[in-house]
DNA sequence: CCTGATTGCGCAATCA
DNA sequence: CTGATTGCGCAATCAG
C-alpha cells in the first residue's frame, strides 16, 4: 500500500475495492449483478440485530396456510405448512394473532419461481456485498496494525531525540545560566 | 505485546470474546455447540479459496448416481440425481472420468441422516466462528483506529516539544559559544 | 401491499 | 472417513 509517512491509512475506505473477484461463476440462472460498489455508508451501518424472533422450520402455532401444491418444483427444505384450519387472524390484534397467514401462493406458480428467482439473486447480492465488506475491514485492520508499528516506532524516535535534547540543555544549564529564555 | 505507553492495541485477539451471546435459539434439533473458544491461529488462517470448481445444483456431466428413493425425506433443493445408466468410471483413468460417483446412499437411511445432521451441527458451529471472527476482525480495526489517533497525538506534541527544544538550543548556541560539549 | 435486503438454516460438494 | 468450509436456495423478516 502507498503510505507518504506515518499518516496514510483508511484510504479505499468508501471508494476503491481490491479483489472484487468473487466468487459468482456459477452457472445456474446466474443475472449476476455487477457488484455495485455499495456505499461508504453502507459499510458502517452493520448490525447483526440478534433479537430476532428466530422461528423457521418449525411450526410454532400452527400458521394457516392453505397453498400446497408442490407438484415438480424443487420444495424446499423441511419447512411447515399446515392444512384446512379456519383462519382468526383477522378477529385478533396484531399483537397477538399469528404470523398473518399470507397471501396464498402455490409453489408452482409463475409468480412463485419470479420471486424465489428475485430473492435469490438479491441474497447473491447481499452475501457478496458481507464477502468485500469482511474482506474490507480484514485490510483495513491490517493496514492500521502498520501504521501502528509505524507510529510506535516514530515515537520511540521522537522521545530518544527529546532525551538527547533536554540532557544537552541541562548540562549547559549548569554553568553560567545567564539567558532569562526559559 | 508488553506495552508501557502508547501502544495498548490488538488485546483479546486470541483470549477475550465480548459478546459471544449469538443467534443459535432455534427449536429443530439443535445440539448447540458450546462456542468453543477457538484458538488464537484459527483467526489469521482464513482465506476464501475462491478458484473452486463450483458446480453444484447443476447436472455438468450426468454424474451416475443409482441413489434416489427420496420418501418423506426433506430433499433439498433442485439438485442433480440422474437414473439408470451405466457407470464406466472403474474402467476411465482418475483424471478423465466423472466425480467418482460416491457410494450410494439412499436419503431416506438411518445413515444418511445421521451424516446430514452431523453436517449440520458441524455447519452452525462453522457459521458461528465465522461470524465470531468477523466481529472480532471489526472489533480490533476499531481499536486500532483509535490507537492510531492518539499515537498520532502524541506524535505531534513530541514534534513540537521537540522544535521548541532546538530553538532554545539554537539561541544559546548564537552569542557564547563556551561550551565545547557538542 | 409490494419489493429488495438480510439472515439463519439445511443441503451437497469439497477441502483438510 | 470425519469434521470444517463454502456456495446455494428457501423462507421469514426487516426496511423502505
Amino acid at each position: 500500500m502507498s503510505d507518504s509517512r506515518v499518516s496514510s491509512v483508511i484510504q479505499e475506505w468508501g471508494s476503491s475495492y481490491p479483489g472484487q473477484a468473487h466468487g459468482q461463476v456459477l452457472g445456474s440462472s446466474n443475472q449476476a449483478a455487477p457488484a455495485a460498489p455499495m456505499s461508504p455508508l453502507d459499510m458502517m451501518s452493520y448490525s447483526p440485530c440478534q433479537d430476532r424472533q428466530q422461528m423457521m422450520g418449525l411450526p410454532y402455532l400452527s400458521y394457516t396456510t392453505s397453498c400446497l401444491s408442490n407438484t415438480s418444483s424443487s420444495g424446499g427444505q423441511n419447512h411447515h405448512q399446515t392444512t384446512s384450519q379456519q383462519d382468526f387472524s383477522p378477529f385478533l390484534l396484531p399483537s397477538l394473532r399469528a404470523p398473518v397467514a399470507k397471501r396464498t401462493i402455490s409453489k408452482d406458480s409463475a409468480e412463485y419461481r419470479l420471486r424465489r428467482e428475485r430473492n435469490n439473486i438479491a441474497v447473491r447480492k447481499s452475501r457478496d456485498k458481507a464477502r468485500r465488506r469482511v474482506l474490507l475491514t480484514q485490510q483495513r485492520a491490517l493496514q492500521l496494525q502498520e501504521e501502528n508499528q509505524k507510529l510506535q516506532v516514530k515515537v520511540g524516535q521522537l522521545s530518544q531525540e527529546l532525551d538527547t535534547l533536554r540532557h544537552i540543555l541541562s548540562q549547559r544549564h549548569l554553568p553560567g545560566s545567564d539567558e532569562p529564555g526559559l
